[in-house]
Order: C-alpha cells, then sequence, then structure tokens
DNA sequence: TGTTGTCGAGACTGCGAGTCTCGTCAACCT
DNA sequence: AGGTTGACGAGACTCGCAGTCTCGACAACA
C-alpha cells in the first residue's frame, strides 16, 4: 500500500514543517469577521438578523471560503468572537467572607450577563449551541472555568466552617448558573444587581454552618 | 374590486358553518403520529435519530402532508406528544408547612423530569424551542402552570410567616427551575432525589421567616 | 520570475421545514 | 347507484442555511 521509499532525510527537514512561503495571512481580516460577528450577534430587538455564515462574511465584506479557512464551523467564529470580547473579568475577590465573596462573585456574573450588549450574544450563542455539539462542547469548556472558581470559592468558606460541612456545593454552583440562564434564555425576569445579592445571602443562610454568623436578614 | 353581489340570504345559512360531508378524520392515525413522535423524541443514545418531520410521518406510516393538515409546525407536534403523554401528575400537597409541601412539590419535579423517558424528551424539546419561537412560546404556556403551582405554594408559606415577609418568591421558583433545566440540558449532574430534598430545604432555610423553625441542621 | 498560499466571489451539495399536487378511498347526500 | 366532499399516502417541489469547491487576482517569499 505504499508508493514510495522511506523517505531518508532527502534536504529540508520533514519534522520541521517548512519556513513558510506564500502569502501570509491578513490579520485586519481575522478582526473584521470576529467583530462583523459580534455586530450580528447583538443585532436589534431579539432575532432581528439570522446570524447566517453568509451575513457574517457579507458584514464583514469577506468571502465565505476565508471563514472556513481558519474556523471549523460557525460556532467556532461566534465563540471566539464572544471569548476575545469579553473582558473577561469576574475578580474572584478573596476577602475571607464567604457571604462578601460569594455576593461579589454573583453581582459580577449577573451584571456581565445582563450586560445590555452581552446578554444578546450569550442568548444566541446558546440557542445554536443547542443544536450544535461542537459549540456546546466549547461553550461547555469555557464556563467549567466560572464554575470552579465559584466552585473554590465555596470550598473555602466551608473550610472555614462557614458553610455547613455537608452542604452541597455543586447544588449551590447550580443554583447560581441555573438562575443565570434560565433568566438569560426564558427573559420572564431581569438579571438585577438586587437578585444577585439577595440570591448570594439566602445561599449563604441556607447552607450556614457552626461557625455562620448568617441570621441577619 | 368586487365581481358578485352582496350576498343576501341564499339558502344554507352561512353562519352555520356546514353540516360538514366527506370522509371524517381518523383518530388513528392522529395517535400514531403523536405516538410516532414520542418514540422519535425517546430515541436512543443522545440525539440518535434526528427527530425531523419525515421520520415522524416514515415512523409513523404516514403521509407528511396528513401531519401539517392537523398541526401547525414540527413543534406543535412533538409539544402535544409530550402534554399528551405526561401523567401531569404534580400533586400539589398541602399541608401547610412550607419545607414538607416544597419537598414534596421538588422532589417530584425531578423525578418527573429526570424519569428515563422523559429526560430525553424534555432535552430535545427544549433544543427544538431554542430555534421554534412557536414551540417556545407554547412551552412557556406550559410551564407557566407549573410555576404558578409553586409560586403559590411559597405564597402560603410567607403568609404563615413560615418564609420572610420579604422573601423573593420569584427568585426562589428560578433556582428550582433553573437547577431543574440546567442539570437536564448540560447534564453534568444526575437530578437526584436527594437534591431535590437538598435544595428544598436550603431554599426555606435561607428565605425562613420569624415563625420559621429552620435551624435543624 | 515562479511558487505558494491568501483573498473575494460565487456556484454547488446536502439536509430539513413546510407546500403543492395527485390518485385513492371513506362518509355522507340525493 | 351515482356524486360530492374531504382525509389519506406518496412523493415532488421550494426555500433557507451550513459547509465545500473552484476560480481569478494578488501578496510574500525564493
Amino acid at each position: 500500500m505504499r508508493t514510495d521509499d522511506p523517505e531518508p532525510p532527502p534536504g529540508p527537514d520533514p519534522a520541521q514543517p517548512r519556513p513558510h512561503t506564500g502569502r501570509r495571512r491578513n490579520d485586519d481580516v481575522r478582526r473584521a469577521i470576529l467583530a462583523a460577528a459580534m455586530r450580528l450577534l447583538r443585532g436589534g430587538g431579539e432575532a432581528a438578523r439570522p446570524v447566517t455564515v453568509d451575513a457574517i462574511a457579507r458584514e464583514a465584506g469577506v468571502g465565505k471560503q476565508t471563514i472556513y479557512r481558519w474556523w471549523p464551523s460557525k460556532g467556532a467564529v461566534l465563540l471566539e468572537a464572544l471569548t476575545s470580547h469579553a473582558d473577561d473579568v469576574v475578580p474572584e475577590t478573596d476577602v475571607g467572607n464567604v457571604r462578601t465573596d460569594l455576593t461579589a462573585f454573583v453581582t459580577a456574573s449577573f451584571a456581565g450577563a445582563a450586560a445590555p450588549d452581552t446578554a444578546p450574544v450569550l442568548a444566541k450563542l446558546a440557542r445554536e449551541a443547542a443544536h450544535d455539539a461542537h459549540l456546546a462542547a466549547m461553550m461547555g469548556e469555557f464556563t467549567e472555568a466560572r464554575r470552579n472558581a465559584l466552585l473554590a470559592l465555596l470550598r473555602r468558606g466551608r473550610d472555614r466552617g462557614e458553610l455547613a460541612a455537608d452542604a452541597d456545593l455543586d447544588l449551590m454552583v447550580d443554583q447560581v448558573f441555573g438562575v443565570l440562564w434560565y433568566r438569560l434564555l426564558v427573559g420572564h425576569t431581569e438579571l438585577t444587581p438586587g437578585a444577585a445579592t439577595r440570591l448570594a445571602e439566602t445561599l449563604v443562610r441556607g447552607n450556614a454552618g457552626s461557625a455562620g454568623n448568617a441570621g441577619e436578614a
């Protein structure tokens, strides 16, 4: 099944891919594509323009093939547009007090997700992910970091005795992100700072441990 | 722009639609379609068969037009398949004690959603709804009843003083359904009865009011 | 100057939702 | 019986969109 010889060192090292010839990738184009994707994702009142690949290409003034040359799927473009745009700041405060830390975390997360030009993006992205396994996996990876940060925060609280030793930290994490995504997607209620504070406080109170001074309505 | 006269009472009363002639709707066909839809929705390991309209028609041994004669869209068929199949029992216990009532409600909801032949159905339906506004609206209506039942349950508890007067009941409702859908869709964790109990208890404890005997870890 | 690889453009495949048409058949009427 | 109406199975069709392929122009190297 082999037609050519074992290729003994013939000139250029085959391990070294090659010095690179030909026209180079134009980074302006890359940025234009991501910017166009963001513009469409933000797009007017609830699913205004459909966010198709053709639309992205047209909006960026770019050939469709240029998109598929650098990204494996539409979802990949959208996700990179989001992540490269996200300021990505969830400051990870560590004051040594679950209640304060958790309030900061939840408030920042809600604020970040509800910001007027990220909320529709996240929502559309989630909807895309619903029928794009590839994108879903990438988003899972993306959110995993947040989940872990929150989990670590809670673990510290539990180790300090502020949360009950048998508190279900995974459940608490899911309560936070569950509410976040539920409200973001169903959209019947706003993700307000008030709700964030309230959620953090009742969460701490409901899972308080021995060292918890948690009864201060 | 009118070609015929104002049509004065000509024979059969036009208000009375007509006595009905012609072949009647075959109800076996209707049931066969819904059953086929359920079979596909339940379908093997995670998105095995795509649940297309053609697939439903083939599975039911039916012409595609027969489906569209009676339902406005694929989503409508799927939703009716679900609702007509759902035993729809969330017993709405009212013992006069939030903790007990809430635990029963959450446990039943989790168990219902996690049942091996409803979980994939709900998940697929939610994913369909992500890009089918019509279906999304219908599902919203469907879940509204559950939300209201839970809200009423919590309101009773608050009126009794078991929950704080300023407790954010909407937030509590969203925590329950948020966790439910989040786990159902992301699928990283099971919707166990244990989690249900835990959730109900911490929720009550976190939002306890004056009359609450809520500190019994 | 030739080779390599990017770029815009646009035709093309494949799939799935929803529509249209056809030949058949059942339920009612006269 | 014969006729009208509408349900039914079958399958061809349109349309929108993801992803592929090809083409001519052009930029970066040797």
